[in-house]
DNA sequence: CATGAATGAGCTTTCATTCAT
DNA sequence: CATGAATGAAAGCTCATTCAT
C-alpha cells in the first residue's frame, strides 16, 4: 500500500493528496472514532507527524478530506438543468447515471456514506454538505421536476413538494450496499430504472392494463 | 441520569435491561467506537464491571442491544399482509405508519440508524438484520405489491421486483433527520403521502388537471 | 525502587501517597516538565493508568504534591513566636535549626527548590506558597524582628522592614546545595550563626576587639 | 517578535547572536526542557534548520548562551576590589548597585535565575558558573571583607568566612521577584541599603538608640 | 550557508477489561 | 452478584533532529 519513496522528497500538494486518500480509505473501512492515524500514515507512506505538518489533527483531516471529495461533485451539481428542452426522462436517466457512475461505483460513495454516518458528530460536516450539496442538489431537481410536471411527464403532482423523493432511493442503495453487498447485492440500474418509472409514470404498462 | 435505587436492589434482569437501554443512548450519541462504557455504566445506575456480568465485553452489549431492540419489530413484520380484502392504499398507510409511529418517533430509530452506520464493521448484525428484518420486511412487501398489481392498484409494476423502493424513503427519513433536522426538518407525514401516491398513482390530481 | 505488591490491592490512600512520593522525588530530579509519569509511576509501584485515578494530570499530581508538602510546615509557622519571653537569640536558634533539620536536610528541601524553579511556570503554586507560607512567615518573623529591637536585641533596626533579610541565607543555601554541593559543600552550621551573629550582632567578637 | 531582515540577509555571527538571544528569552521564559526550538527560531528569525548550524544542539545552544551571557560579568568581577582606599561602605554599595543595574534590572537576571533552576540538571553549566564567577566572585568578596574587617568596618568578623551571606540577598532577590512579582515586589534598593547596614553596622541608628 | 518539510521516538492520556473485596 | 480501583495496551500528538533542495 505504502509508496513511499514514489512521490519526491518535496511535494507538498502530492502528500497532502496522499493522505487524504489514504484517509479516506481509512475512515471508511473503520469509521472516524476507530481510525488510526498510524494507519493513515502507513497508507499514504508518510510518517505519523507528517499528517500534522498537513493538517491540525485528526478532525481536520476528516473535514478537509470530505470537503475535498465533495467540491469537484459541486460544480457538476449547477449544470445539470441546462438543456430544458430534453424530455424528463433523458434528464433524469442522466442524472441518475451520472450518480451511479460518479459516486456509487466510486470511492466518492464511501465519502457520502462518511457523511452520513459521521456527519451527526460533526455539524460542521453536515452543515456543509446540506449547503453545499443538499440544498443545490434539490433545487436543480426542483428545477427539473416542475418543468416536467408542466409539461404533464411526472407521475404524480405531489413529488414537486418532495425533491427528496427522487434520490431517496440513492441513498437506500449506498446503505444497501455497505451492508449487504456480500448477502444479497442490489440491482442497481434495474432498481433505477424502475425508479423513474413511478416518478414519470411510463405509459406502456398502463396501456397494457387497459 | 442513573436511576440508581430505582430497579430495586435486586432484579438482575432490570440491570440487563437498563444497562441495555444506557447502551443505546450512549451508542446513538456517540457511535460504536467513541462509546464510553463508564458512561454506559453511569447512565444505567451500575458499576462499571456489572456490565461484564451481563455481557461478555462491549461488542456483546452492543449485538445484543441491537438483537433486543429488533425482536419486537420483527413480530409485527408476519402480520402486515393479513387482511388480504383490503386496498392496496390503506396497507401502506398503516404500514407507513406503523413504521413512523413505532420506529421514526421512537427510540428505535436509532437502532435502526446504528445497523445502518455501524453494521459494516459487525457483519453479525448486518446478517442478523438482513435474515430477521430486511428479507422478511422484503417478502410481506412484495406479497402486497403482488396482491396491488393483481388489482390493478399499481402506478407501474416494475415496483414489483424492487420492493426496497418501497421503504427507501424512510431509510433516507432516518438519515435526513439525524443529519438536517435543525437546518431543514422533513415533513415526514407528507412525505410519506406523496411517497405513496407515487406508488400507487392515485388519480385524483391527475384527473383534476385533465 | 518499586514496592509492587508491598502495599494492599486496596489502600487508595497509600497508593496517594506512593505517587505523590514517587513524583516528588523524580521532579526534584528531572524537573516538572523532563518528567516522566512512567517513571513516577514505576517508581511509585503502581501502572501508569492509576496516577489518573488520583489525579487529574500531570500537572494536578504535582500541585497537590506541592501542597501536600507544604502543608505539615505551615502547621509549624503558627507558633514560632509563642514564647515572648526568650531572647532574640535563643528563638532564631530554634528557627533555624528547625528550617535545617525539618527542610534542608529533608525532601522537603526539593520541594522548596520546586516552588522556586518551577513557580513562574505555575502561577496557583506560587500563590499558593506565597499565601501560606511566606506572608505567614513573614508576619512571624516580623513579630521576632520587632520584639527583639524592642529589647535592643538587633544589630540594626533596619531589618524590622525587610524581614525577607533573615531567610536570604536559607534559600542560598537551597540553591548553592543543589548546584554546588558536589564542587564546595557549604558549612551549613556555621553559615548560620555568623547570619545570626550578623542579625543579632552579638557583642562578644566585638568586645575582643576593644 | 522576529527581525527577520533586520540582520542584512548574510551575517553569521548576527545570526548565531540573533539564536541566542532569542533561545534567552524562551528559555526563561520556559524553561530548559519546555522550551521548542520553533519557538527560539520564530523569535529569532531564522529558520529551524539554521539553529543546527551554529549549535550542535539544543543543549549546546543552552549552555553556549549561558556562557555568552556571562563572560562579560566575568571580566567585571576582577577590577572590584581594586581600589583599596575607600571606605568598606561605598564599595558594597557600588557593588550592590552594580549587580542592581547590571543583572536585575537586565536580561542578565534570567541567565542567573536559569543556572540555578537548570544547574542541576548541567554539571557543565554549574561547574563553568561555580568556576568562573561564583568562586571568582567570592575570592574578590572575600578581600573587601578582611580590609573591611581589619579597618573595623564590619558589624561582625564571622562574615569573612561565609561571603555568600554577602549575595544571598541577591539571590533571595532574583527568586522573588520571579515569583511574587505580582503579588508583592520586593523594595529592592531598600532591601539592600539595610542589607548593607546589617555588614557594616552604621552606627547612626545605633546611637539614636543610646 | 539557509531552509523547513519530513521523520519517528517518546510522551501524556484514555478506556476496555480484570479481579480482590 | 456487584463493585470500582487497578491495569496496561493503545492512540493522538509533539518536537528535536535531519537532509534534500
Amino acid at each position: 500500500m505504502a509508496n513511499r519513496k514514489e512521490l519526491g522528497r518535496r511535494d507538498p500538494e502530492g502528500r497532502r493528496e496522499a493522505i487524504m486518500q489514504a484517509g479516506l480509505t481509512v475512515f471508511a473501512a473503520e469509521g472516524y472514532a476507530a481510525t488510526k492515524l498510524d494507519d493513515v500514515a502507513d497508507k499514504a507512506g508518510v510518517a505519523k507527524g507528517t499528517i500534522y505538518i498537513h493538517f491540525k489533527d485528526k478532525q481536520d483531516l476528516f473535514e478537509q478530506m470530505v470537503r475535498d471529495a465533495v467540491l469537484p461533485v459541486i460544480a457538476r451539481l449547477e449544470g445539470i438543468a441546462e438543456t430544458p428542452d430534453l424530455p424528463a426522462e433523458l434528464v433524469f436517466k442522466a442524472l441518475f447515471d451520472l450518480f451511479r457512475t460518479e459516486v456509487l461505483e466510486t470511492k466518492r460513495k464511501d465519502v457520502l456514506r462518511l457523511v452520513m454516518t459521521e456527519g451527526p458528530r460533526f455539524p460542521a460536516i453536515a452543515e456543509f454538505y446540506h449547503r453545499e450539496v443538499i440544498s443545490r442538489g434539490l433545487k436543480q431537481i426542483g428545477v427539473l421536476l416542475r418543468r416536467a410536471e408542466a409539461r404533464g411527464e411526472l407521475a404524480h403532482p405531489s413529488i414537486v413538494k418532495f425533491p427528496q423523493l427522487v434520490f431517496a432511493p440513492l441513498i437506500m442503495a449506498v446503505i444497501w450496499d455497505a451492508l449487504f453487498a456480500r448477502i444479497e447485492p442490489l440491482e442497481l440500474e434495474g432498481l433505477l430504472v424502475a425508479h423513474r418509472q413511478l416518478l414519470l409514470g411510463s405509459d406502456k404498462p398502463r396501456r397494457a392494463k387497459s
